[in-house]
DNA sequence: GGACCACCTTGACTTTCATCAAGCGGTTCC
DNA sequence: GGAACCGCTTGATGAAAGTCAAGGTGGTCC
C-alpha cells in the first residue's frame, strides 16, 4: 500500500510515519468497467490515487447531458482539492471507463497530517495552481475557439506529447464529450481534416500528417477572423477581415 | 498599508510581524479607467488585492476576440495562485473597468512567508479550492447550458444576492461578454425575458418579475430537452421528449 | 456461421447564435 | 446648438453545430 502511495507525487515528500499514517486509512478500491465510483454531489470525505486504468470526471446537465471534464490516468490523484471546503461535495461524478484499481485516502486524515509537513502544501498548491490553468485554458478553448480548433489543438497537444502516430486514449464519443462537441460533430471533423490530407485516421489510430497546417487550424480558427481559405464543410469560418 | 492589507481574507491570519514583513515588499498602485495592469503571458512575480474599483480579467483569442473570465471587486486578490509555478506567466490580462486603487504583493516573498504560516497555506488552499470549484461551474455553464439560460441564470444569481432589484454592476458589454455571449444576443435575450414579463430591464436596472419562471429558464433549458413551450426568438430549444 | 450489440459514420434538417449594418438615445466638447 | 461618439438595440442574413434517423463496421457469444 504505501509502495502504491508513493506512485502518487502528492505523496512523494512524505516520510515513512506520514505515509504509514496516511496508509492506515486508506483502501484499495477496483471498479469495473463503467462501475461508478461517486456521483455528481455526492458528499466529498475521501479522494483518490488512480493505480491502474481510466476514470471519467463529468458533469451532468439537469436535462441529463453528460460532459466529461477530465480523463484521469494512472499516477493521478482526483478530488483532492476539495479537501479545504467546507461541507465539500463532488462537483463532478466519477466512472470507470475500464477496469480500474485506486487508493482512496481519508480526506479530512490527510489535511490533518498537511499541518505537518508544509512541503506537501506547497506541493499540493503547485499542483492546484495547474489545474487552475488548465480549467482557465479550457474556458478559453470553449468561449474562443470552434469545435474544429479545439478538435484539431487535442490532436496536435497528443502529437507533441505521443509521436506524430498514436492511438486515441479513450473511445470517440468520450473524447467528444471531452472536447465539447457530439460524436456526430466529432466525426465530421476529422473526416474533414483527413480529406484536406492533414491527418490520416484508421479506427482509433491517427496519424497527424501536416502539423504546421494542423497548428493553423488549431488557432486560425478562433472564432471570427480571418481563416484559411479553404473549404471545410464546417470551416474555420471563412471570413473576411 | 498593513491596514489596507487586512481587508484581504488572505492577510487575516498573519500577526504583525508578517504583515509587516509583506508590507515591506508592497506597494499601492492606482489605475486609470481603462487603465491595463498586465497583459495576458507578462511573466507574473507579483499578485494582488483590489481596494477600491474594477478590474476585469479577460482573455484574448489569437484572432484578437476578448473573453472577460472575470470582474474583480474589491477585498478580492487575484493572481495569487501562480505564485506556485514554476516560471509563471499572467494567463489572463488585467485591465480597470473604473478607477481603482489595488496593492501589489510580492509573490515570491510572500511564499517564503508562506513557509511559517500553515494557517494561511490552508487558508489560501480554501480559496484556491472554491476558484476550482468556480472554474468548473463554468465550464459547465459553457458546454452544458444555451445563452440564455446563462443570463437568466445569472440574474437570478444576482437577484438572490441583492435583492429582486439590482443595478448591473458593470456595462452590459462586459457582461456579456463575461457570459460567453455576444453584446447584440445579450440584448435579444433580455428583450425576449422582458417580452415574457419574467424580467422587467430599464436601463441597467434590473427588476426579476418571476423568479420561478427564471429558474425554469435557467437550468430547463440545459442545451437538449424539453423547456417551456413559449415563444421565445431565441428559444430555450422548444424540443419533444 | 449468424445474430446481436456497441460504436461510429453519413445524410438531411433545424436551431442557436454570430455577423453585418443601420438606427437610436444620451454625453461630451467645441 | 450640433457634431462626434459611445453604448445599446434591432433587423436581416449566414454559418457552425446540434438533432434525428438510418446505415456501416467490427466485435463477441452462442
Amino acid at each position: 500500500m504505501i509502495e502504491d502511495l508513493k506512485k502518487g507525487l502528492l505523496f512523494s515528500h512524505l516520510d515513512e510515519r506520514q505515509l504509514s499514517r496516511v496508509a492506515r486509512k486508506a483502501h484499495r478500491v477496483t471498479l469495473e468497467d463503467g462501475e461508478s465510483l461517486f456521483e455528481q454531489g455526492d458528499s466529498a470525505d475521501r479522494f483518490y490515487l488512480l493505480l491502474v486504468g481510466q476514470v471519467k470526471l463529468y458533469r451532468l446537465s439537469p436535462a441529463g447531458n453528460e460532459k466529461v471534464i477530465e480523463v484521469v490516468t494512472p499516477g493521478s490523484t482526483f478530488a483532492e482539492a476539495l479537501m479545504f471546503l467546507d461541507r465539500p461535495h463532488y462537483p463532478v461524478g466519477a466512472q470507470a471507463l475500464s477496469p480500474a484499481t485506486l487508493i482512496s485516502i481519508d480526506a479530512h486524515d490527510f489535511a490533518a497530517m498537511l499541518r505537518e509537513s508544509v512541503d506537501t502544501c506547497f506541493l499540493l498548491m503547485g499542483d492546484m495552481s495547474q489545474r487552475l490553468r488548465g480549467l482557465i485554458r479550457e474556458i478559453d478553448n470553449l468561449s474562443l475557439h470552434s469545435a474544429t480548433c479545439r478538435v484539431a489543438g487535442y490532436l496536435l497537444a497528443q502529437a507533441s506529447e505521443r509521436g506524430d502516430e498514436f492511438e486515441l486514449i479513450v473511445p470517440k464519443q468520450i473524447l467528444a464529450s471531452r472536447l465539447s462537441v457530439k460524436p456526430e460533430t466529432f466525426s465530421r471533423i476529422i473526416r474533414h481534416l483527413s480529406d484536406q490530407g492533414l491527418i490520416e485516421v484508421i479506427g482509433s489510430r491517427v496519424s497527424v500528417r501536416e502539423a504546421d497546417a494542423m497548428r493553423n487550424v488549431a488557432d486560425a480558427c478562433a472564432l471570427p477572423q480571418d481563416a484559411l481559405h479553404s473549404t471545410f464543410l464546417y470551416p474555420c469560418p471563412p471570413n473576411k477581415r
